[in-house]
RNA sequence: UGUCCCAUGGUGUAAUGGUAGCACAACAGGUUUUGGUUCUGUUUGACCAGGUUCGAGUCCUGGUGGGACAACCA
């Protein structure tokens, strides 16, 4: 019999409805068995967590069923459109964990697209209008209600190609005329009522520069772009949906070959509780300096959360966790703060740190006396390294982790009490100094020499386990402890007329300038996943300097008592 | 008074016509040199009405509710 069998690896995941399409497809042999997906991005902003589903899925369908993800910028407008943020898309993808097989642009095919463009006037299905905008807007009609022909709907093809060639001079003037596709003005797709296809823009191109004067739209690039690399799954958010029918149009008006045939297929959003995912919104708050920039630790962008403390195995456990359907959901936080806890605790080196000080004096503990206990890294870890933390008479402890008058349920220091300072002795409280305040301002404690860890005095039950730092023997700190963005759940749902700015928490940031930390932290690069045992999961921030490091939170650790607190 | 999409515990998500399950959250307890981790247990669910079927969360019809679509944005 064979031993320790391997049911355990068998364990069978249900796979999403886009896995099973691709299943599907592939099984039936369609585009000849091959799988190509791209990740489109407009270059115009950050990558945010919403976007981090799409790269997941993306990518991860790709791998998953051996084909390939491509990068491909939807740069189709260059007004909004920058390097910067090229270079940054790039940076997050990587940093997520994911290769593109190519990286592509929408204004390579900017020559190919205005071929098809006169192909198409050619054929009478596509015509220069020389109305305004608002004239346009007015005679699209309502979803409910039929739009009007323009008058430019017949003009001769010729006229309509003389005029298509000026449009893309620098001569022509913004606004004054734009191409249509000539389809249907009474159709119940809003998008088939004779879309725009070509507008003249004059503002230069990120990568074309001022080679041309007139951009195809969304609805023109982005199939037509599939359809040139042989994209086979182009995979989407729900909003495209109303789109499909004019994608598979243009592609029916590009078709050359019976066997492929780009199939678009759209997934439901991610919304997440207490934040915003909206690019616009998230460009004002950068803009607008009500954070301190893309990389704020409290924005939903990858760099943010990145800067944050989160590992990108973190970010991908938690978009596993809430699927893709075409539910329009709203997924809590908390979701993310799990993943993220889950993975931070098989990842994070633990350290101690003292966030809100307080002396602790050992009465009985001889002066000028240092040992050096040893700590675990990671207790999750058999194979653990373990690291040297001084000790001596004088401590830091946290200021919560006394109280004179405590409830019985409280297992911190309490005079007449005993609790186990970690990796050290166990210590009885003997009493505290106040200030003419009352505030308590030094503990004092006596410890148990034969109580050492290690010692057989060591093992006896005590109830409470208290972080601790020599006072001597550490170093100063700024920790920034960060809470959610906004105050509501669904800040955009609950947002009037672009007020969202009043619903930000304005105690989304707090600032600890006075706080102390282990002198094992001193070495660390920024980005280390870190543990203050008893607080949380902290990050080494990128400005720390050799004077002063700084310290972001990640995520409280789960806390109990403070639940606990609150009941009594 | 349109077209399309959607509807399963508090939240997110399974099941592919055959015992409604999982994760998170919540609650109770065991273990613990982190009030962490871990382990055990508990509470909570099919939008409504018809129909098809031996059998419907699943298929059909009609309602109800939510969303998308009227940018020279993507």
């Amino acid at each position: 019999m064979t031993e320790g069998n391997t049911e355990a690896v068998n364990e069978k995941k249900s796979l999403n409805f886009i896995e099973q399409i691709v299943e599907s497809d592939l099984k039936e042999g369609k585009n000849n068995g091959r799988l190509q997906t791209r990740f489109p991005p407009e270059p115009n902003g950050y990558l945010h967590i919403g976007h981090a589903k799409a790269i997941c899925m993306d990518f991860g369908i790709a791998q998953r069923y051996g084909g390939v993800c491509n990068l491909r910028f939807d740069d189709t407008n260059p007004v909004k459109e920058d390097v910067e943020y090229v270079d940054s898309i790039q940076e997050d993808i990587e940093w997520l964990g994911y290769k593109w097989g190519s990286i592509y642009y929408a204004s390579d095919y900017f020559q190919q697209l205005w071929d098809f463009a006169v192909q198409l006037i050619k054929e009478g299905k596509a015509y220069v209008d020389e109305q305004s905008a608002e004239t346009i807007a007015r005679q699209k009609g309502t979803p409910t209600q039929p739009g009007e022909e323009s008058p430019f709907r017949n003009r001769p093809i010729e006229e309509s190609l003389t005029l298509f060639q000026h449009m893309n001079t620098a001569e022509a003037v913004e606004g004054s005329m734009v191409l249509r596709a000539k389809i249907d003005m009474a159709n119940s797709n809003m998008h088939f009522r004779d879309p725009l296809i070509y507008r003249i823009i004059h503002h230069p191109h990120h990568r074309t520069g001022t080679t041309w004067h007139t951009y195809p739209m969304y609805d023109f690039a982005h199939g037509q772009s599939d359809y040139f690399e042989g994209v086979t799954h182009s995979i989407c958010t729900l909003e495209f949906e109303v789109h499909r029918p004019l994608y598979n149009l243009f592609i029916d008006l590009l078709k050359k070959d019976e066997s492929y045939y780009p199939r678009q297929i759209e997934f439901n959003r991610l919304n997440l509780t207490y934040t915003v995912m909206s690019k616009r919104k998230l460009l004002a708050l950068v803009k607008e300096g009500l954070v301190t920039g893309w990389d704020d630790p409290r924005m939903p962008t990858i760099c943010g959360y990145r800067r944050r403390g989160y590992s990108p195995q973190a970010i991908q456990k938690f978009i596993d966790s809430i699927g893709y359907t075409k539910v329009e959901a709203l997924n809590d936080i908390s979701l993310l703060e799990a993943a993220v806890r889950d993975d931070l605790n098989s990842r994070a080196t633990r350290v101690s740190a003292v966030l809100q000080p307080l002396k602790l004096i050992l009465t009985n503990y001889p002066e000028g006396m240092v040992e050096e206990m040893p700590a675990v890294d990671n207790p999750e870890d058999p194979n653990s390294p373990t690291h040297l933390i001084e000790f001596s008479r004088e401590l830091w402890i946290e200021q919560d982790d006394f109280m004179e008058d405590a409830p019985k349920n409280y297992f911190r220091m309490t005079p007449g009490k005993e609790v186990r300072l970690k990796s050290a002795y166990i210590i009885k409280c003997t009493g505290c100094k106040k200030d003419e305040a009352g505030n308590v301002i030094e503990v004092y404690a006596e410890y148990d020499p034969e109580s050492k860890s290690g010692m057989s005095g060591a093992g006896r039950k005590v109830k409470g386990t208290l972080h601790w730092l020599s006072a001597a023997h550490c170093h100063k700190a700024e920790v920034r402890l960060y809470d959610r963005l906004f105050k509501v759940e669904d800040p955009a749902s609950e947002e009037q007329d672009g007020n969202f700015r009043e619903l930000l928490n304005p105690e989304s940031l707090t600032v600890l300038p006075e706080c102390y930390v282990e002198k094992y932290t001193a070495g660390m690069a920024p980005l280390t996943y870190l543990q203050f045992q008893r607080i949380g999961y902290f990050n080494i921030d990128a400005d720390s300097t050799g004077e002063k490091m700084v310290f972001n939170r990640t995520v409280g650790l789960r806390d109990n008592w403070a639940k606990q607190k609150n009941k009594n």
